[in-house]
DNA sequence: TCGCTATTGTTGTAATTGCAACAATAACGA
DNA sequence: TCGTTATTGTTGCAATTACAACAATAGCGA
């Protein structure tokens, strides 16, 4: 049997906590810089879609937007036609900071590929995009209550 | 260029927010289950080398061994020869918890990897490996205060 | 339309997490 | 050998994280 939970896990908690120690230096503490870059990337998506896009609670969400906001690297803004809805946009602030997140996100990226055959690295994506469907579907039968038989 | 980063980290969450869901049944709070398998598999291991392995910070590991120590999933035994380290074994219990996550993880991984032939899933935990090492070096140099040049 | 369910957002609470800073021992070079 | 550095382990903070539970609106079926 292939175990690749472990080495993903081992990869992940690396390679955020290289990017938590390096954001440092945009005033962004643990975790925000997630939000941030998808928020640029999606103009006017809602907080619990977000929770649903980087898979963290949604209360967890709520708390971090909120202090982005207070940031002033985000901004609420009400829906014209649903008054339960707040939409989020980055503001200029936020969208240089995306972009700084990208360029470091370029150079992880570089760093764990390196070694690779271009070939290698597209077919690692392509296969870790089929991973994260079906790792997906998974976690929202299980955030909502539901158990897995096993 | 690729982009895999963003993928790995929500496949990490997505598995690590089941899985913690998943062992509240063992009474294992969130995190805790990394810590009994490695210990389970490694015995004698002493915790900076067990944050090293599984990549969380010293002191956290330091809190989460000494709870674990705590409910009896492992022990702590003196070193003979040096008097600055202890080692880590897991306890019956924490034996029994261990092989319980290791079903638990098979299962995820074959969620995980559905719908991929065994030469991919193959070939998927190969590729991860490459990354994980290359990017292994790379928290180490930045956990010890150096900064990456870009 | 009306009533029930789902969605969205927040807060209370409790826990993990990690950085700083500390002590104590080990290891190592001159 | 001795002094300096590295390793190991812990604690004090301050922050994120997530589960429960709540309110309020939206959405949907009869």
């Amino acid at each position: 049997m292939v175990d690749i939970l472990r080495d993903i896990g081992v990869i992940a908690r690396s390679l955020d906590s290289i990017a938590n120690i390096e954001f440092k230096d945009l005033d962004l503490t643990r975790g925000q810089y997630l939000y941030v870059v998808r928020i640029d990337e999606n103009p006017g998506i809602i907080p619990d879609r977000l929770a649903d896009m980087i898979k963290v609670d949604r209360t967890t969400a709520s708390r971090a937007i909120n202090k982005l906001e207070k940031q002033r690297f985000i901004e609420k803004r009400e829906d014209p036609e649903n008054k339960k809805i707040k939409r989020l946009f980055a503001t200029e602030k936020g969208a240089e900071a995306a972009e700084y997140i990208r360029r470091e996100n370029t150079l992880s990226s570089e760093v764990a590929l390196d070694g690779l055959t271009q070939e290698e690295a597209r077919n690692l994506s392509v296969l870790l995009k089929k991973v994260k469907r079906n790792v997906e579907s998974d976690w929202n039968t299980v955030k909502k209550g539901k158990k897995r038989a096993y």
